[in-house]
DNA sequence: GTTTGGTTTAACCAAATGGTTAACAAAGGT
DNA sequence: ACCTTTGTTAACCATTTGGTTAAACCAAAC
């Protein structure tokens, strides 16, 4: 049987359906653009994949994938929450700064078929954030954070994490910050953004 | 002439314009589903708009128009720092609570098309950003606020303020709550988010 | 060296898409 | 009454889209 090009291929074609998806989403994304990408014929996208949903899926569970960790990290560590805080969103933020299409592409998608995040959450690894929330309540009443609800400081780190990345054309354009001004501001946050967290939490 | 309609037309077909491509995109929006939704035929849409891209642009700077004047609410206003957090993040939470699909749909079609926003900037009533970095480093050096840069306090505002909005799916996965569930925990938001910036920076 | 079975290609296909056209209807102005 | 302008429709069009097919290709097994 000849098998010399074939694991490449495959591979290939994720890595191309992977750069144009996360480009241009899956309305914007075409088939032959992807087999381009590839250097190969449209058909064996078929070949591979079937259809442009399966090649979609994927795609969005490997971007999936590689998120998840980064959240665990946060959610079910054995740190005190002042160190998850300092560590996750310096660590966090370098992440998506090496990868800004990631997040916008998993949430673009998740809003284009929210139903599709019902999938996910059948899967292995999927974050729990009930250990954070029994922590943060245990510190809280400790005295040694005012008093907040877990999923609330959740979405906030995330918030103030995130929210950089994905509204980047938007807040550029508010700041007036060309790109190489814009990476400086992000970078300033991967330590500014705990101190900010942390003084509006601790006690 | 026949008036009869017409005026009525043109709304309804920016309306079900809207409608179509806030949530879909301008990739996922189609021409006739947009007439459908206004009742129409299809060849009205380019009689009134031209082409897609043009019917497009005119939904686009609508929802720009009724963004803008709420940034410049807190960028522009002559209250405090302090005031002006409380006030906006409860009145623009408020807002996009009730209009969710302004900000997905705006920040979405900005990546598409980064450019874009080059056009925006040119328009009148575009907010500008200077009057508040002003005010913060006044406040600052005053030693009401905690030493942080204007644009990082109002990325930092606005992330809290739109995060959980455009990101919902997601975020009502890893907490598990429901539609109910979720818009108690925005309720919620509407002043625990200003404490919480307020608690961050006040000195 | 021929068979074998996965791999690759070019040509093809039906459906959908944005856009156009020509005819028609309604309304005013003269 | 007649003509012009504006609004509306149905039929049409070229192109693009995701997807299929049948034949060619090619490395290894026999």
């Amino acid at each position: 049987m000849a098998k010399t090009k074939n694991e490449n291929t495959e591979q290939q074609i994720l890595e191309a359906a992977k750069k144009v998806f996360q480009l241009k989403g899956m309305d914007g994304a075409r088939m032959q653009e992807i087999a381009d990408e590839a250097g190969i014929n449209k058909a064996m996208l078929h070949y591979y994949y079937r259809s442009k949903q399966l090649l979609f899926e994927a795609v969005f569970s490997h971007a999936f994938a590689m998120m998840a960790p980064q959240l665990n990290q946060i959610l079910n560590d054995d740190s005190s929450i002042e160190e998850k805080i300092r560590h996750f969103t310096h660590d966090h933020l370098s992440f998506i700064m090496e990868h800004p299409y990631l997040p916008k592409f998993i949430i673009q998608e998740l809003n284009r078929n929210p139903d599709f995040v019902t999938n996910m959450k059948t899967k292995t690894g999927f974050p729990s954030i009930e250990k954070f929330k029994i922590q943060v309540a245990a510190e809280v009443k400790q005295g040694i954070l005012k008093p907040i609800a877990g999923e609330q400081l959740f979405i906030n780190i995330l918030a103030l994490n995130i929210f950089p990345i994905i509204a980047s054309p938007m807040i550029k354009a508010f700041i007036r910050a060309d790109d190489e001004g814009y990476t400086q501001l992000l970078e300033s946050r991967k330590t500014e953004v705990a101190n900010f967290i942390i003084n509006a939490i601790k006690a």
